[in-house]
DNA sequence: GGGTGAGTGTTCGAAAACCAACGCTTTTTT
DNA sequence: AAAAAAGCGTTGGTTTTCGAACACTCACCC
């Protein structure tokens, strides 16, 4: 049973809506009346389609956090093998789509809807899964590499998201020497990467 | 009794997709489907508000008509008395928030629905009426005068159509030029304008 | 304390849009 | 020339959306 047109059409729209009062109000002082209003959707609608605007919050987070799972799950090899240039243009198409959508919800952080917090939690338990799956004992704790490796991650993926398309240029230096720093922890000092 | 937001959405988005596709095919070739099939509403829906497509252009056509024909009125006076800065910039503030929209529009010519066609037609009428209400003879026939002058608003229209906000530098002084050329025509030759 | 006004979430009849189907004409393909 | 495909315009039953109303909470103010 595929859905009606109309409601993808009101979901849209009341998606649409909803982030675009989120440039101009932050998301506590915005009412379900302001997005009923910028979508022309009567305010019953809205309760048809969501609990309330944390519903709705929630529903955009889950969603674009799901994708987002399941593209780090194909990418994340790739800054581990060191193919940097390949990562930072695949990840660059992998936002570019979405870009205004994640630059607007990421500045979103309630309880139960925190999308940059999902971002950082799943490339976390990447590199954790990462770490324990070598075979060398770690002299430094892999919480800390861990951190410290997403975090990178994450600065990375909001730099792309802030600066767009323009230039990525001396951006993969940067980057290289960075992940060689972090990898070269958990490898025994005779056993660096190229 | 205000119409249904319904109605309005599902007009606004019909146009919206008639217009956004004559930009990639033209108006022959569009079919109903498509501009249902692109703004996500049923062949059924379009055939509530519209006898066919070519009901939907003339509907368009006759809002701007109706629009453009209500500002000329306010405008005309300004190219007859030299206001040439006041005219250019008033002109580029009515048609700034439909730039697109026209510029589309005037690609399509068809019988009953011809934006550009009707846009001439007013201008050339309010020439007509303001030679006639000179008092003096004219050596040079009517309609020669008043086909020249709304040709040369046609093209400052265009003009401003195609290339927007930016600089209008320079343009001033050639209307100038043109407009007292032609005005002289219907003057006596001791009674030249400023 | 008792308004007043804004926001919430719900209800229900009416209006609009959907969709699938139909018969028909025009265009395209074979 | 015949068959197939695409487009047209219409219909009727179903689903969704609308709008207006309602009761409720909460903050603010006189």
């Amino acid at each position: 049973m595929a859905k009606d047109v109309r409601k993808i059409k009101t979901e849209r729209d009341l998606q649409n809506a909803f982030l675009s009062l989120l440039t101009t109000k932050g998301f506590r002082q915005l009412t379900v009346a302001d997005i009923c209003q910028a979508s022309l959707t009567s305010r019953s609608t809205f309760y048809a389609h969501y609990l309330d605007k944390y519903d709705l919050l929630e529903q955009m987070v889950a969603h674009y956090t799901a994708m987002f799972a399941q593209r780090v799950s194909v990418r994340f090899q790739q800054i581990i093998a060191g193919q940097i240039d390949d990562l930072l243009h695949s990840l660059l198409a992998d936002m570019a789509e979405n870009r205004q959508t994640l630059q607007v919800l990421f500045t979103v952080h309630e309880p139960d809807a925190d999308l940059k917090a999902n971002f950082y939690q799943l490339l976390y338990r990447q590199w954790e899964t990462f770490i324990k799956s070598q075979p060398v004992t770690h002299p430094v704790p892999v919480d800390l590499i861990a951190s410290m490796g997403s975090n990178v991650q994450m600065t990375l993926i909001e730099w792309i998201i802030e600066h767009g398309e323009n230039s990525l240029d001396g951006v993969a230096e940067a980057v290289n020497t960075i992940r060689k720093a972090i990898l070269i922890q958990i490898k025994a000092p005779d056993d660096q990467l190229s």
